[in-house]
DNA sequence: AGGTCGACCTGGCAGC
DNA sequence: TGCTGCCAGGTCGACC
């Protein structure tokens, strides 16, 4: 899925988009993504306007304004796209009064969109970590988390419990960037490496979401565009290159069943 | 309790 | 061409 600067990307764009349009009717395609029946979906959409699109971590929020919020979680494949042609992968289509739409697409199906009367029945979200752009996610905050773990570090920054938004791509790209192999248990490190952590991962978010994110393969914003951060990626699914700052060969491996891509050179 | 591993799906690509 | 196996921005429940 995209992560969070894909995520945050998207929610911008919607706010420009499509707020204070009104929905006329919702075209169900694909049912499989809905974890909320059909009907009381298109009930809770269809005559209302969009008030506001939040995100918390991967997840958006649309805000309705009968109150209802529309809860999307992306996945690995899905998309949201404004005014676009409908094709074998949308699987809701939702019409404005204007003859405009918002599509949501997916290859996959992982994705997952749900209705609340109030945002604290979205489970999801209780669980979450602190925002990794928010004041809670401090360098202490991040020093102190490491204490008494011995799972590796890479693991617990994509552990949305710890802290919410950090998936694969950047999980490899911030640790790059701070030069701590990701193989470390979470409480080796020094407060000085955590302090290197947490300033990187600001930053790399930051950068991806001036660029409006990376599109390794599926993502898209909401004008259907790929992002822009691909291109300043450093070490994900570069296995086997030279690394970029010392010329050592880049490394695969699997952690906790997905890839990490590393330097054995430069990150210690 | 903390941590890892499948399963959930579809499709693109490399290798034979 | 066509098959097989591997891989993919996430998340959760089952298991050790």
């Amino acid at each position: 899925m995209p992560e969070l600067p894909e995520v945050e990307t998207i929610k911008r764009d919607l706010s420009v988009k499509i707020k204070g349009r009104k929905i006329r009717r919702v075209q169900i395609k694909d049912g499989f993504v809905l974890r909320t029946p059909p009907a009381v979906l298109k009930k809770a959409l269809e005559g209302a306007r969009i008030a506001s699109i939040d995100r918390r971590g991967k997840a958006l929020m649309i805000f309705l304004s009968n109150g209802r919020i529309l809860t999307v979680q992306l996945m690995m494949t899905g998309q949201l796209i404004v005014d676009d042609p409908i094709d074998r992968h949308t699987r809701v289509v939702i019409d404005f009064d204007d003859g405009g739409c918002l599509l949501y697409k997916d290859q996959r199906r992982f994705g997952q969109l749900r209705v609340f009367e109030r945002l604290d029945q979205f489970e999801h979200i209780r669980h979450l970590g602190p925002e990794p752009l928010g004041g809670d996610f401090s360098p202490s905050f991040l020093y102190e988390g490491t204490r008494g773990r011995r799972r590796p570090i890479k693991t617990l920054l994509l552990d949305h419990t710890f802290v919410a938004g950090i998936g694969n791509i950047y999980a490899c790209e911030l640790l790059f960037r701070a030069g701590v192999s990701p193989l470390r248990a979470a409480s080796s490190l020094t407060k000085a490496e955590a302090d290197r952590i947490h300033q990187e991962t600001v930053a790399v978010l930051k950068e991806a979401i001036r660029n409006r994110g990376s599109s390794m393969r599926n993502y898209r914003d909401a004008s259907g565009q790929q992002g822009r951060f691909k291109r300043l990626i450093r070490v994900y699914a570069r296995e086997n290159e030279a690394c970029l700052r010392c010329r050592a060969v880049v490394k695969r491996v699997i952690q906790a069943g997905r890839s990490t891509f590393f330097c054995p050179g430069c990150q210690k």
